[in-house]
Order: C-alpha cells, then sequence, then structure tokens
RNA sequence: GGGCGAUUAGCUCAGUUGGUUAGAGCGCGUCUCUGAUAAGGACGAGGUCCCAGGUUCGAAUCCUGGAUCGCCCA
C-alpha cells in the first residue's frame, strides 16, 4: 500500500459515489480492458436474447439485465474471455402496430394505400424511439454489454443469414406450404398473433346446437336412419361440415325418448345431460365401432365429395371429450385448429367458402354476402323446420374478439409457410436433455411438454415490416428458394442493397424450370425465426466469421423470463437443430415476473409501476441489482416495491460501508504509528469465514445460484462488522497492525467476491483499499486459500452461544452489563468445553465477569433430562419406535449422562429384547432448576454469580463513568482520536472509584489529564446508580 | 378448460435424503450496550406450515383431491 486511503465518507450518497464510479470505468476504459486482458483464453460464451428498443425499459428488464451480467462478470473475472455483444430486435407486428397508431390506420389496404415503402421507413425509424434511453439504463445499471457493436435484426447481413438457414431447412424439404388455422379479424382483414389473441378473451352466450345427422347405410351395431347427435357451438360452420369426430375408446349408446322415434348416439356419459333422464338405452359401443359411417349432412351446400374419399363420415379424433356436448363433435376442415389437424389427417380437402371479409361465398347460395356470424339464428331456424334440430341452447364461454376492434375472430384456414420442426422433435428432447434448466423443472415441465407438443412451425407472416420470406414462385407452381443475395444477383441480375418490401418484391427472374416470371411470395418471416438465427446471423454467418461463429457455439449461458419458452428458447434450440443437430444453448437461467407490492401485476392501466429510475435515483443501482439477486429466487418472482429495494441497502450495503469506512478512518488515524499488534484467534477466525465464504459462493455461481451466493457473502459481512469489528474495536484504536490487516484484506476479498453482484461499492471499495489494478473487475477472482479451520469456526461458534446464554442470564437478572460480575459458571464437557476455554477471554469480556468456572456436569446447577434420538433409532425401530422412547424416558439421566461421559453405552429392554445405545442414540438436555440464575440450550449451560462486592461495584461505577465521558466526549463534538483534559466531581462513592480507577479512566477517555476534585464550576451534573456526578472536559 | 409453479410469523424469506419443541431478518413491545454504524445485544408477543384425506413409528417435507394467486396455452 503505497498511500494512505482517501477518507471516507460514512454517510455518502450510493447514486452519487456510483456516478463516480461509472466515471472512472469509463476514464479507464474498463470494460474493454476486461475484455482485453482475457483475449486468448477459454471463451464462455453469452448470448444476448434482443429486447426491442421501441418501448421503454421497465423494471422487469433491470431484472434481466442484471441476472444477464453477473454471471458473465464472474466468469470474466475467473478467466474466462466473456464477449457480450447486444442485440436488438427490430421486425414484427408489435413495431406495425405502434407505427399504425401513429398514422390513424388500421387495416392492411390502409397501408398499402399509403405505401409500403413508406410505412417499413417509418417501422425503421420507430424501432430505436427509445434507443437512448435503453443505452442509458443499460450504462446506469451497470450492465456491461457492447451495444456499440450490437446485431440488429433488421441489417441487410442479418437478413442475408436469415436467408441462408430457411435456404438449407428449403433443401432438407422441410420447408413446405400449407393451411394455418388462425385467429383472423375479417373487420380488419388480417390474422391476429397469439400475443394479440390473448389480450381480446370476452364472456359471451353463443348459440349452442344439437343437430341430428342420420346415417345412410346401416354400419353394425348402427342402422341406417340412426341419427347421429352432433354438437357445435358455432352453427355458421354447419354449412361446410366435413366430418364427426368420435372418440374412438370412449363407450357410446344408441338410444330412445319417448315422444321421439328416432334412434340417437350419443357418448354414453352425456346421455342424461342430452336426451334426459326417461332415456331407454339400446345398445353400448366403443367409439371405434362408428368410425367409417356416412351420414346425411346438414346443409348440401358442399357435398362428401367435394371434401374427399372421407369426407362427411365418422372420424377418431383425440380431441373429443365427454365433459360437454355429445362426444360426436362437428367438424369443419377451414375453421378450427383441432378440425384441421383431423382433416390433415384423415385426406380431407380444405374447402373455404367464407370471405375474407367475412362473408360467405357463392357457395353458400341463399347466404351469399352475408356476415357468417350474422346467419347463426336464420341457419338454425332452417335446422329446425327441416326437423334436423334436436335441440339449441345458449352457451355462455370465453371467445376471442380483435383486441382493436372488438369484432370477433374467425378460426379460419390461411395458406401459409411451415417448418417441419415435428420430424425433428426427437432430436429437439434431445437437445432439452443437455440444457442446464434453472429452475431445472421447466426441462421436463413447461418446456418438455411443449416439445412433445410439437406442430409444425408456421413461419410466415401476411404482413409489411419483417425479413421478406426467399421464396420466388411462377404460374406453372415451380418454387426457388434464395439463400444469398448473391444467388439473387446470379438468377435477376440484381444485387439488392435493401431486402427488406417493397424492394425485394420488384426483383423477379425467368423461372429455371419453364423460363416463366418468378415473383417473390408476399410473406414475411415470424420474428421468431430472427431471434432464432442470432447464433450465426449475429455474425452474418456464413458469409463472413464463420470461425468466430463456430468458436462461439453454443452458448454456455442465456437468460430470459419465463415466458420464452414458447418464444426465444423455443425459436433457438429449433434453429440449432434444424441446421446443427443440437442446442445453441447449455444453460438457461429462467426469469419470474415482478409484481407489485400488493402480489398484483404491473399495468400501466392499473398505474402500479415501478419505473427503474425511481429506484436508482433514490438508492442506486447496487441497491437494485442486490435487491433482484439475494430477495428471491429469480424464477419464483418478485413482490416488487421501491421500500423493498431500500431494505437491502440499510441492512447490507450500509453494514459494508460502514465497515469500511471504520478501518479507513482508524487506519488513517493510526497513519505511520500503527503498532505490532498479535495475531488472534479471532484475526484467525474472520479469515476462516473469508475462505469459506469464498468457497460458498463459487460454488453458488457455478450452480447459476446468485441468491445463495449473494446471502453468503451478506452472511459474512454480517460476521464482519457485528462480531470482528465489534470484538477488535481496541485493536483499531490502538492502530494494531495485525487487525488493520485482517480486516483490509477482508474486505479487498469481499470486493472481489462482490463484484458481479454490485459492481459499483465493490469497486469503490477495492479502489481505496487496494488500487493495484484499475479496477476490481480486472481482478482474478480469489480462491478460498489454506485459512479454513473447521475447529476454530466451530469453537467461535459455541463461544458466540455461551456469550448469547450468558446475556440471556444478565438479562433475567437486570444486571446491566456495564456491571462486572466475579465468575460466570459454564456447563460444558468435552469439546465445547475445549471451544470456549480457548475463547475464554472473549467470553468473558462480552459477559463482562472476572472469570470462567467450567463444570462437567449440570449436577450443581440442574438436572439431566434424557431423550431419543429419533433421527438414528427411527430407522433402526421403526414401529417399535414409541416403546423405545418410552424406555429411554425412564432410564436414569444421571446415571445415562455419566455413562456416557465414560463412553460407554445403554441397555433399554424393548420387547424382552435388550438393545445398547450409544452416544449418538441419545440426547442429554439440561432441565432448568429454580433458584439459580441459569440458561441452557441443549447440553450446555451458563450461570452467573450475582453477588457484589464493593470492589464489583466501584468497578462498576468507575465503568458508568468512562461511559459518561464518552457521551460527554460525542455531545462536545470531539473527533475521536481528539485528547481532552478531564476534570470530575461527585459524591464520596464516585469520588472513591474515580480515584482508583483514574488511569483506567484516562485511558479510556483519551485524557491526558484527570483532575479529582471536591467542587467544580461550569460542569453538566449526571446520576448514576443513584450517585451524583459532575464532568468538565475540554480539548487538550 | 388444460399445463406448470407458488402458498411457512403482520411483512420479506430459509427450512438439507421425512426425525425431538418449525427458524432468520424487518416491524412491534420491554430492557440493554456503544470511540464506526439511523447500528449491535437480550427477552417477549406473534404460526391451523392454504384446506381435507392418505402413506408412515413419525409429515412443513411424500401421495391424492380441493382452494387461492401467478404464468403459459386454449
Amino acid at each position: 500500500m503505497s498511500s494512505p486511503p482517501r477518507p471516507v465518507d460514512p454517510n455518502a450518497s450510493f447514486p452519487e459515489l456510483e456516478e463516480q464510479v461509472l466515471e472512472r470505468w469509463r476514464e479507464r476504459d474498463v470494460f474493454a480492458e476486461s475484455l482485453r486482458r482475457r483475449e486468448g483464453a477459454e471463451p464462455w460464451v453469452f448470448y444476448e436474447g434482443p429486447p426491442t428498443a421501441n418501448g421503454k425499459p421497465g423494471s422487469h428488464h433491470v431484472l434481466a439485465r442484471v441476472f444477464k451480467d453477473i454471471y458473465p462478470r464472474y466468469k470474466t473475472m475467473q478467466g474466462h474471455y466473456v464477449e457480450r455483444k447486444g442485440g436488438w430486435d427490430c421486425h414484427g407486428l408489435p413495431v406495425e402496430i405502434t407505427v399504425e397508431q401513429e398514422l390513424g390506420i388500421s387495416s392492411k389496404a390502409e397501408i398499402e394505400e399509403f405505401g409500403i415503402a413508406e410505412f417499413n421507413q417509418k417501422c425503421r425509424d420507430s424501432v430505436f424511439t427509445f434507443l437512448d434511453e435503453w443505452d442509458r439504463l443499460t450504462e446506469r445499471i451497470g450492465f456491461w454489454i457492447d451495444l456499440d457493436d450490437a446485431y440488429r435484426t433488421l441489417d441487410s447481413g442479418y437478413v442475408e443469414s436469415v436467408w441462408w438457414a430457411l435456404k438449407q431447412i428449403w433443401d432438407k424439404e422441410m420447408l413446405y406450404e400449407g393451411h394455418k388455422v388462425v385467429p383472423y379479424c375479417p373487420r380488419c382483414g388480417t390474422s391476429l398473433s397469439s400475443h394479440e389473441v390473448a389480450q381480446g378473451y370476452k364472456d359471451v352466450i353463443d348459440a349452442s346446437v344439437f343437430v341430428r345427422f342420420p346415417l345412410i347405410e346401416a354400419e353394425a351395431p348402427l342402422e341406417a336412419g340412426d341419427e347421429l347427435i352432433v354438437w357445435t357451438t358455432t352453427p355458421w360452420t354447419l354449412v361446410s361440415n366435413a366430418a364427426v369426430a368420435v372418440d374412438p375408446k370412449l363407450t357410446y349408446v344408441r338410444a330412445k325418448v319417448p315422444g321421439d322415434d328416432a334412434v340417437m348416439v350419443v357418448a354414453e356419459a352425456l346421455v342424461g345431460r342430452v336426451l334426459g333422464e326417461e332415456v331407454e338405452v339400446l345398445d353400448r359401443f366403443p367409439g371405434a365401432d362408428l368410425e367409417g359411417a356416412s351420414y346425411e349432412p346438414p346443409f348440401d351446400f358442399i357435398t362428401a365429395a367435394d371434401w374427399g374419399e372421407r369426407g362427411q363420415t365418422v372420424l377418431a379424433a383425440d380431441f373429443v371429450t365427454d365433459q360437454d356436448g355429445s362426444g360426436l363433435v362437428h367438424t369443419a376442415v377451414a375453421f378450427g385448429e383441432d378440425d384441421y389437424r383431423l382433416g390433415q389427417q384423415a385426406g380431407l380437402a380444405v374447402v373455404n367458402p367464407v370471405r375474407l371479409d367475412g362473408t360467405y361465398d357463392e357457395r353458400i347460395g341463399p347466404y351469399e354476402g352475408r356476415f357468417v356470424k350474422d346467419c347463426d339464428a336464420d341457419l338454425v331456424a332452417d335446422l329446425k323446420a327441416r326437423g334436423k334440430l334436436l335441440r339449441s341452447e345458449r352457451y355462455e364461454h370465453s371467445y376471442p374478439h380483435c383486441w382493436r376492434c372488438s369484432t370477433p375472430l374467425l378460426y379460419y384456414a390461411k395458406p401459409s409457410w411451415y417448418i417441419a420442426t415435428s420430424q425433428i422433435r426427437d432430436q429437439m428432447l434431445a437437445a432439452n436433455e443437455t440444457i442446464d434448466w434453472n429452475p431445472p423443472h421447466i426441462k421436463e415441465g413447461r418446456f418438455g411438454d411443449w416439445l412433445r407438443g410439437n406442430v409444425d412451425w408456421a413461419i410466415s407472416r401476411e404482413r409489411y415490416w419483417g425479413t421478406p420470406l426467399p421464396i420466388w414462385r411462377c404460374a406453372n407452381g415451380h418454387a426457388e428458394c434464395v439463400g444469398s443475395f448473391e444467388q439473387l444477383k446470379e438468377l435477376s441480375g440484381v444485387l439488392i442493397d435493401d431486402p427488406h418490401r417493397p424492394y425485394v418484391d420488384d426483383v423477379g427472374f425467368p423461372c429455371p424450370q419453364c423460363s416463366e416470371p418468378m415473383a417473390r411470395v408476399p410473406e414475411v418471416v415470424d420474428v421468431w425465426f430472427d431471434s432464432g438465427a442470432m447464433p450465426f446471423a449475429q455474425y452474418h454467418a456464413p458469409f463472413e466469421n464463420e470461425a468466430k461463429f463456430e468458436q462461439r457455439f453454443p452458448a454456455d449461458f442465456i437468460c430470459e423470463a419465463i415466458d420464452q419458452t414458447r418464444g426465444w428458447f423455443y425459436s433457438l434450440l429449433a434453429v440449432s437443430t434444424l441446421l446443427f443437430g443440437k442446442s445453441s444453448y447449455e444453460a438457461v437461467v429462467c426469469l419470474g415476473h415482478i409484481r407489485d407490492e400488493d402480489d398484483r401485476k404491473m399495468s400501466k392501466s392499473i398505474g402500479n409501476v415501478v419505473e427503474p429510475w425511481e429506484i436508482l435515483d433514490r438508492f442506486g443501482a447496487d441497491a437494485m441489482r442486490w435487491y433482484f439477486f439475494t430477495a428471491k429466487q429469480p424464477w419464483d418472482g418478485y413482490r416488487f416495491s421501491v421500500d423493498a429495494v431500500g431494505d437491502g441497502v440499510r441492512l447490507f450495503l450500509k453494514q459494508l460501508w460502514n465497515s469500511y469506512s471504520f478501518l479507513v478512518l482508524y487506519e488513517n488515524a493510526a497513519g505511520e504509528n500503527q503498532i505490532e499488534g498479535e495475531e488472534t484467534e479471532l484475526d484467525l477466525w474472520l479469515r476462516s469465514r473469508l475462505a469459506a465464504t469464498v468457497e460458498e459462493v463459487t460454488e453458488a455461481l457455478d450452480g447459476f445460484d446468485a441468491t445463495s451466493g449473494g446471502r453468503a457473502i451478506a452472511a459474512f459481512v454480517d460476521d464482519l462488522s457485528n462480531w470482528y469489528v465489534r470484538r477488535s474495536r481496541r485493536r483499531f484504536w490502538e492502530g494494531d497492525a495485525v487487525a488493520i490487516a485482517t480486516l483490509r484484506e477482508a474486505l479487498i476479498t469481499v470486493s472481489k467476491l462482490l463484484a458481479p453482484f454490485t459492481p459499483f461499492i465493490a469497486d469503490e471499495i477495492y479502489d481505496n483499499l487496494d488500487g493495484s489494478e484499475p479496477s476490481v473487475h480486472l481482478c482474478d477472482w480469489p480462491q478460498p486459500g489454506a485459512a479454513r479451520d473447521l475447529g476454530l469456526e466451530t469453537a467461535m461458534a459455541t463461544a458466540r452461544e455461551t456469550v448469547r446464554l450468558g446475556l440471556a442470564a444478565r438479562g433475567q437478572a437486570k444486571i446491566k452489563l456495564r456491571q462486572p460480575l466475579r465468575e460466570a459458571v459454564v456447563v460444558a464437557a468435552g469439546p465445547e468445553r475445549e471451544a470456549i476455554e480457548q475463547l475464554a477471554g472473549i467470553v468473558e469480556d462480552e459477559l463482562n465477569v472476572e472469570e470462567l468456572r467450567f463444570v462437567d456436569n449440570a449436577d450443581e446447577l440442574g438436572s439431566y433430562e434424557v431423550k431419543a434420538n429419533y433421527r438414528t433409532l427411527g430407522p433402526r425401530f421403526g414401529k417399535k419406535m414409541p416403546l423405545v422412547a418410552a424406555a429411554v424416558a425412564a432410564l436414569d439421566p444421571a446415571h445415562v449422562a455419566a455413562t456416557l461421559r465414560e463412553g460407554g453405552s445403554v441397555g433399554v429392554v424393548v420387547d424382552g429384547d435388550e438393545h445398547p445405545l450409544g452416544e449418538d442414540d441419545l440426547l442429554l438436555a439440561m432441565a432448568p432448576l429454580g433458584g439459580y440464575q441459569l440458561e441452557r440450550e441443549g447440553s450446555h449451560a451458563v450461570a452467573l454469580d450475582l453477588q457484589l462486592d464493593d470492589e464489583l461495584l466501584r468497578r462498576g461505577l468507575a465503568r458508568e463513568v468512562i461511559h459518561a465521558v464518552q457521551n460527554a466526549r460525542k455531545e462536545a463534538g470531539l473527533a475521536v482520536e481528539d485528547r481532552i483534559a478531564l476534570e470530575l466531581s461527585g459524591d464520596e462513592a464516585m469520588l472513591a472509584a474515580a480515584r482508583e480507577y483514574q488511569q483506567l479512566i484516562a485511558d479510556e477517555a483519551l485524557a491526558t489529564s484527570v483532575e479529582i476534585t471536591d467542587a467544580l464550576e461550569g460542569a453538566s451534573a449526571t446520576t448514576l446508580d443513584g450517585h451524583e456526578l459532575l464532568i468538565k472536559l475540554e480539548k487538550a
């Protein structure tokens, strides 16, 4: 240490301090330097899941960003090269919607009228509306990430890499066109993303109808004319009935009801609800028997032949339940996801008689041009008139509506491009097995379930602002997937500058197969595909930087919130499994959500959002980081409030800061005059605890458990502050070099442990106490070293426990600590006694007793109780445990104690057999005995000798005097190292005590002179224990 | 409607493979200590471990069902 540490303001403002540290980082270029120093070292790879900068960052973004920060910082200190390339997600519907709102438009027609080029330009501008705000917040919270070289999904290079990926998939024949049933708003003319749909669920009442579908011919056990009772809640789809779905494993019945000639078929479980109580069941049979039966459809606008071979027959399906309806489900291929899937399986055609504006087309003759949902009533009336309706009732359910215009959405089959992910489902599941999920339950739970249910990924969107789907087609149905700009140039002669719409739409070329002109399909790519391609697209690989990509694939660590299971976590896994056959990440930390202090979701409409700046300005970034790291396991979510962060500051950061400022104060006060002290047990203990903490924190961070790591540091700092420093104060006053060095080393190591958690305060402490590197963030992670001494740690714990018992006894006796007592009697034996003897000085001092007297057994202070140790005896005796416990209780405790002390064993008789019980099988505890001031805990106890003699009383009084003088010093506003001239006066007893202990008083109060007089002018008077004391002091 | 997770003191959270009387911090009350700290220490009040069954000698912990909250999906 070359120069003394800067003085430390005990009441420093953390936010101001952090700004200074930030400035220092900028000056010393610390982040870049931390990377430079690890160049060539083993990489540890982090991928940034790109946020969008078209909204303001909130507290939940701070949560994600601090967890994205802590592990890379830690791994860097451990010697890895941890590149941190930022990224921005730029494309997608949310951006388009923002721009639409800006422009006051809400349909695709209006966008096209406005001009796609102009619209996309506005999207491009809008994406980075809050970029400055994001940058500012990112820096302020200490998230080290390279934002200058961030990847952006809108960049041409990025788009080209996405094209390359799609081309790879195309070449594997896993990219195909099919239909997708999507939620669709007929008024806006647009499909909605699942996120938009989720915003628009409303409880509505629709007609629920049970319709008779008579069988055309007998199909055992059914007879011709038997009526299938088919249920639907969307009567408007009955005009395009394609099939009836049943569960092959469910039991169905043929049944009759009074007053109706028809034999009806329903699921057995629903027969009462559908047909009433007076039903007569004729036959029972499994649903499988129904399969293949053909029936008369409710309407004949579209015929069985239109659907294909199995059109308008009964099909087996896995989505039919016996919970509601009839157990026979109307299927309209174009209007439901389940329906569509079933249609695909059965080879049915996709016939969609509904126009894009939500009206029937010419195929539904009488209803042509009418909005489908408005036809429900007329269609039901028509069925009724023809005797096809069994029953119609009102049905209340939750149904999605357009979040923009409240129009009920239609589920509607639209052409869409797919990636055949279901073909690689097993590979994805295998890849999932290699991922370290935190928390672990996501792997087999939410994420595993999602993968097991995988269906092909619909990757096209009929939108404008996104990566254009690089597929060109000609009139003859030939298609080409273009995998690079170069390839497009070869085909078309055009080297595109901006690959976005509408420019790319203008590029055409003759079909390589038939020479007809080819034009690009109109769709853009799902933004999730963009983000899933980031491992290579962020480097424009494989067009350039291919080596870099390979070196940085897969990631060691990614971190996002739980809602990404079907978002980024999935798209990353799917893309890399498709292209490279393995996962692109090895470990995930999955964050929960932030809720308000009443446990409600934070939302702008409720107005309970906690703005990050509110916390940063008031408590600082370290406080906010510390809260997120240590308050809870991050995946459990947070009950967040400004005050919750404030608690952490008070309980941890202030405590750390005070310990640090204490050290600096006394180190500087001692200056050159430090004295050669002796190393004490307390020093060794602190080093041992420190080594233990290093081990613990390392292990925790290796397991992505910042919470336990942070809490271990907090526990150590508490030990340091409330035990080491408190017990060592006198040594610091004296300028003891060993104590100063011990505390200094401990705080320096703590600053390193804390560096990934609270990088600001850690660096400030490091810089002032050590400073051999320009920043703590350039240091190596600490090693536990050889300081660990488990025996000493246990001994200290025992000693502290003894102190606690003694203080409790004092409290019970109501004798204040300033009054010295003759002795404390400690009941302890074996290692416990050795431990307390080893640390007797500390115990005596804390308890303010002259000596400790040990007794091996408590016979003179209390009596023992003996109990069975269930933990060892339970497995041994099982059912007989109650008998054992009774037998043990019947033993003579004093005898047991004596036997065990000698290492013997005690026999008990259970069911006629004698069993020997050893030390581990029996628990001895003190039983209290009246008349003693005694506190006990388990097998050890402390009793106090409460007798006071004149000498003890005088010493007590002397302590009172010292205490009073110290208070007077404080009131006079003296600095701790100021010397004083002291005059004392008071009554007889007081004067006697003061004279006897004059030297002690002088030493303790830093008095260069003490004058004790009978009378004192101009002094302040106090009364101590009924004795008058007058104090006068001035700075010497 | 389905899946996943959570529920322990007024609040925030621990609670190891099931084991004796379920813990800590904050807050509250009483007392105490003080050459760093709006700090520290002792004591006290405060618990149906969400509920109901079950398994077990023994359940906060394991199983089943239910409730509430959250998330994801319909």
